[in-house]
DNA sequence: AAATATTTTGCAACGCGGTTGCATGTAAGT
DNA sequence: ACTTACATGCAACCGCGTTGCAAAATATTT
């Protein structure tokens, strides 16, 4: 069975041809995308208002997460298998500010940080701005 | 002299009521201000517009800095004085998912990341979400 | 394989955040 | 007080994202 057909089964999602397009997007480009992106790559086959909903069941469903930027909303894949139930909340993201791309640093964990007193934290997300090994 | 226009002047800026207002509304509200924030507190004397400006001239000469949050874009003081060539960079965030009051914390430094070999780094954004002293 | 129930898509329209151009008003230097 | 340079208000506009609704596609049942 197609591997795209599986994913979206996986996440209890009807297989149609822009989920299987924009899943596919996600996985052969590796950087975070924003909605533009998305559009600039598939925008001649599908509506804008669908690209938008399809993003927004991907991210109910744990299979991408957003991804915090200076100048807009971007979304890259979940590494570790996300339901709808369960998250994985902590992300790192490097953006070039020479290429502009923005990737999932994966292997790399938040340092813990010493919060004031009283202060309770749920989940961390770091931005790192510089630049890339491709722009060096 | 007035503590707002001696700011003001500090960084190179005619002294305007508006400006004067937005300022005197950062430093009483602690926390970080949206663009509606402000139009909210001072949305009756002021043109939408003019507030856009005042936050671009801010940004721009150093007197507060871009909050990022996973919903919009916020402002808040920048601590130390940062003036239009030298800003202080990293920042640390706390954002409550209860009261939903975004607040610099200022007194930590963001502990160093391993980064993969060829990441040059240039500043660092870190954004945790939680619940703050005042809502436990 | 045909019929049905359910979800997804496309289209149009809308709302909100933010920007730009231009004429008027205001602050500061002489 | 006069002049110059900058700041404000207004109107219009753009882009991102959302909503309602009818038509199309998917999955399910017989």
């Amino acid at each position: 069975m197609d591997q795209l057909k599986e994913t979206l089964k996986g996440h209890h999602l009807r297989t149609t041809t822009c989920r299987e397009d924009v899943l596919s997007t996600f996985i052969t480009k590796k950087n975070a995308l924003s909605h533009g992106d998305l559009e600039g790559a598939l925008g001649e086959n599908y509506d804008r208002v669908t690209i938008y909903r399809t993003l927004k069941t991907f991210l109910e469903k744990g299979i991408i997460h957003k991804v915090l930027d200076d100048e807009g909303l971007r979304y890259a894949l979940c590494s570790h298998n996300c339901s709808e139930e369960q998250h994985q909340h902590d992300h790192i993201h490097f953006k070039c500010n020479a290429c502009g791309e923005t990737n999932c640093l994966e292997n790399l964990s938040i340092p813990a940080v010493q919060l004031p007193a009283g202060y309770k934290p749920q989940n961390f997300n770091l931005l790192i701005q510089g630049t890339c090994p491709k722009c060096n």
